[in-house]
DNA sequence: TCCATCTTTCAACTACTCGTGAAACGTTGA
DNA sequence: TCAACGTTTCACGAGTAGTTGAAAGATGGA
């Protein structure tokens, strides 16, 4: 991933509405949810949303689909897991103690791997089991 | 780690100047840098440079001591790793999708969780066990 | 076509960040 | 004490991001 697109998105996750929007639409995978739906979820005008919203696409860590009058909006996964992997490979040079804090995920995912259930649209099946 | 740290380390992030000061601080380990010898590798003005030094502080990616009249910084490994953890799991949930993109930093953590290599300096403090 | 709904764009303002150069501060050695 | 060095702080100006409210654009149903 290029370095440009990796400030970009770490400056848009550098908010604390943008960092919700994340959150809240990771889970729901490539279902999504629509711009209207996403204010009332976060309790956010729909002028500042749009902006925000912007911000994150322009970043490319999310995407959206225009469906009847509505927008629906979902996470970009692989523009998401691509700018964690820039900081933990190409930043972090897969240093050992700053995987370690990442453990778990690195379990999960190391499971996801070997199964490969990464893809699949379904939540995580055992998560840090 | 707090959501206000890791909003804090994802602006302090955001920057190329920042970024770059990471990526030459955590090979170095806890042997770290002077400010000069950091300034001049970057080509950043003393003035400047304190600036992006004390951003990275603030936000608890990088640590500082002073060796007689020069002062030495290191990465905070624990501090990247908590962000980036927090990034993986509380945000990402864990989500495969986002895991398998950083499946080989995945396999080298879980190497090093494996094999205890983790810690070569101290063990986190902070990290998640 | 008209109206209601959903979403984006625009203008204006505020606040913040960035970069520069000069000055100040703290430490070392003579 | 003094001078030299390494680092931080300050004041200033320029540029950019964030917020708000109003207006405009897009779509669907009557």
């Amino acid at each position: 991933m290029e370095r440009s697109k990796v400030l970009m998105a770490l400056a848009a996750l550098a908010h604390e509405s943008r960092l919700d929007l994340v959150r809240l639409l990771v889970p729901l995978g490539e279902d999504g949810l629509n711009a209207g739906d996403i204010a009332r979820a976060l309790g956010l005008s729909a002028s500042r949303l749009s902006f925000h919203l912007s911000a994150l696409e322009q970043a490319g860590l999310i995407r959206s689909r225009r469906v009847s009058r509505h927008v629906i909006y979902s996470a970009d996964l692989a523009g998401i897991g691509g700018t964690l992997s820039y900081l933990l490979a190409d930043c972090c040079m897969d240093h050992p103690e700053v995987l370690a804090c990442c453990g778990s995920a690195a379990r999960a995912a190391l499971h996801s791997v070997a199964t490969g259930t990464a893809g699949t649209g379904q939540p995580h099946p055992d998560g840090q089991g």
